[in-house]
DNA sequence: CACGGTGATTACAGGTTCTGAAATCACCGT
DNA sequence: ACGGTGATTTCAGAACCTGTAATCACCGTG
């Protein structure tokens, strides 16, 4: 137990989402969202490197796994077997914050600014995996086009995964996903 | 002949490129940019969204050219070959603004949050891209792997036409990249 | 030629984001 | 008892960006 309540970076980020989807992102400042975590403005900047970091918490962590994942997975493998692997293995984490999720993707939708960091993040997934890719042998340009079509592909998964009325699991549909890039694929 | 001096946004981008290269993008103010270029603050942001739009004049334009070019290429065409047709025709373009190319591309390799707003500017391209295939009758998910795959490529294009010590046109690493998609893909 | 409309630019005020530096102070080990 | 630790706070300020109203040379029209 420290001198202050834990788990700061948490309320944060609850406090964040909820004003967000109460009154937008943009009507939101960064000291109402300190204020409702019970903190201040400069303790939120310590935390997170600016405002539209607090709707990507996890993803710096998630990145690190994926590419040590693919990194490390069996040599007999192919790369994009070892990928969808990275992915699926990933998967029930996702599924068992589905709602969360579906808040955030509402809030990320609406503004272009949370986009453009969306993409940034997928982008430096690209290149973790890419870089991965490397480490097993495989050359440029492959390692970049397969992890960028992957990440592509993780998209698409995800995207269905969140509209589909069905609830299946996102394994569910990353598995349809590279199927339908297995396909496609065929066609280039 | 207008009350004032013509060229106002290209003014504003050559200072900015200028007082860019000479102190870098996070110590150049806007303001100091304005005033090389004999304008106020507030002009600039009548001409550009934010201070990195300052950077990327001419990407809507080219976003809407290949849009429309995918969209009424030759039927005949597959979709991978009318993207290559449509990025290809606009090669020479960039072949006569090389030196321009490469002090753009420096600057955005210093800089995260630009480099941010040049994959949101690349996404926004795949879109495009993705739009004007299903125009073509092509179905999702294909539309839009085969964009985004296609937009993955003419960045390797690209950074290779930028790093070639040769100075081989874009048009020609345009050909060998796709080349290398083909290659690649057949791996999937 | 007078005159009002046009539209790019400017002046001004102000909110918000983000940063640096120094101070606070309960907790913890010694 | 006591000093070190480190998350938090306070404070000051630069820079980004926006809304609003004013300016005023140019232009077409009467």
């Amino acid at each position: 137990m420290g001198r202050w309540p834990a788990g700061t970076q948490e309320r944060l980020q609850e406090a964040a989402i909820e004003l967000f989807t109460e009154r937008g992102y943009e009507r939101t400042t960064v000291a109402e969202i300190a204020t409702r975590a019970g903190l201040t403005e400069r303790t939120f900047y310590n935390h997170f490197a600016d405002k539209r970091e607090v709707l990507f918490p996890d993803q710096d962590r998630f990145i690190a796994e994926v590419r040590e994942a693919v990194g490390t997975a069996p040599a007999e493998q192919s790369p994009l077997d070892a990928i969808t692997v990275a992915f699926t293995a990933r998967s029930s984490w996702f599924d068992q914050r589905r709602d969360a999720a579906q808040r955030r993707r509402h809030i990320l939708d609406a503004h272009t600014d949370l986009r453009e960091r969306e993409w940034a993040k997928l982008a430096a997934l690209g290149e973790a995996i890419a870089g991965a890719l490397r480490t097993r042998g495989i050359s440029e340009p492959a390692a970049t086009l397969t992890a960028t079509v992957s990440v592509a592909t993780y998209q698409l998964a995800s995207a269905r995964w969140l509209a589909d009325p069905q609830h299946a699991t996102l394994g569910h549909h990353l598995h349809a996903s590279f199927e339908d890039l297995h396909r496609t694929a065929r066609t280039w």
